[in-house]
DNA sequence: TGTATAATTTACATTATATTTACAGAGGTT
DNA sequence: AACCTCTGTAAATATAATGTAAATTATACA
């Protein structure tokens, strides 16, 4: 199964740790930061499936945070924060935070949460997860045969198997490699295909026109 | 703006009063049901965009109609109790919750936590607009085979889903696109339904002299 | 009424244009 | 040398417009 990747933006490292060691325990990936430059920059770096939030924060308040997170990559922000007053939620949840828990809380609400928050994000499974390709490390093996990838067509494919419901923009794509021109992608989608190609004897990356590339193993 | 419809469940009818005059200053349409029986018989009547719902109900519990509107309708629900406890929460969400929030709370945290609702949903459109056919990303599945359509023809068949209780115009369906003639629509239905035809062996497009283009399942 | 005919609307094929994608090679970086 | 991004170009795809056939509705008239 493709692992559901957690961020976790607080400032307090104990507090953070406890929480951090919870979700593990739930099966998920947690990367932890301490401040919100940090919160912010490992958004663009990696792809997480949902961000839990502290509003307080040494360098920048969390919603600077927030606002930045739903700008650009929409993921789903649980905000947890000590301020219990009514103007911090409003105001968290208008700069579109999906969710808002006042500390401390249950931590199986929080496990609940994160649930209902993920599931509303990607709520048709339309297939079971891929059998046949397993992402190993930083390779992605068909069938016990690596593909061979480089770093950055490892990058893409992933990001491709772990969007495989929807289509995935050139843009998106673009993101996690650097790529100025937007065209960079190009190159890359072609060799992976050789690649895959190769191993399998399949296509398995369909261009959607106008839209972006979609996986699909049977092709 | 298209009025943004609200089924309140709520037993205490001076509470269910007092929220209900909130909403409707908030400018939303409210419904108000005082029972478990009466809630669920109200969703299979009407459409409703979320629903508020009190767990304490004098026939059958809150959890039931939960199960029930999750199972037939999945529309979004908030869950407004008195009971503070974990449990009922974790039931609440376990049930299908979108949210859950404890009695006495602020109500404008409640008109924040609605709009938070209703833009989740409003990212997927599932079975509220078709049982088989499912909107994803840019493409639109029938029972997980994709349609394979273009950005116009997405637009369109998007918009003919949508309105699938009503006739749509040509000029409306032409809105979507940029059609300065008045009949690329023509072309765009034709393709459509070839490739609706080649996934279901149906026509679901059924052209109404005069009027427009119906979407109809079942044809 | 019933039927033939006219008018309108819809279906479909074709064409020209615009946009997007595939691919190959150049040049830069590590 | 391996890898990556950029650029130019060819191939593929999408789209609106147009012409015409087929279908539907309206009208005329007995």
């Amino acid at each position: 199964m493709l692992d559901t990747k957690i961020l976790l933006v607080e400032d307090d490292e104990v507090a953070a740790l406890s929480l951090s060691e919870f979700l593990v325990s739930c099966g998920f990936e947690v990367k932890s930061v301490f401040c919100a430059t940090d919160g912010i920059s490992n958004m663009s770096n990696f792809e997480f499936d949902i961000v839990l939030l502290d509003l307080n924060l040494p360098d920048f308040s969390g919603f600077e945070v927030l606002k930045v997170l739903k700008n650009k990559h929409n993921v789903p922000v649980i905000v947890i924060s000590a301020f219990s007053d009514l103007n911090s939620k409003l105001k968290a949840f208008k700069f579109g935070a999906s969710d808002y828990m006042v500390k401390p809380f249950d931590l199986e609400e929080l496990e609940a949460r994160i649930w209902v928050n993920l599931s509303k994000n990607s709520q048709i499974n339309l297939k079971e997860d891929s059998e046949a390709f397993k992402i190993i490390g930083s390779q992605i093996y068909f069938k016990n045969s690596m593909l061979d990838l480089t770093i950055s067509e490892f990058k893409i494919l992933k990001l491709l198997i772990k969007n495989k419901q929807r289509v995935t923009s050139r843009e998106e794509l673009g993101r996690v490699i650097y790529d100025k021109s937007g065209r960079a992608i190009d190159n890359h989608i072609k060799n992976i295909r050789k690649k895959i190609k190769k191993i399998t004897n399949r296509e398995c990356i369909k261009a959607i026109y106008g839209v972006g590339y979609l996986f699909k193993e049977d092709l």
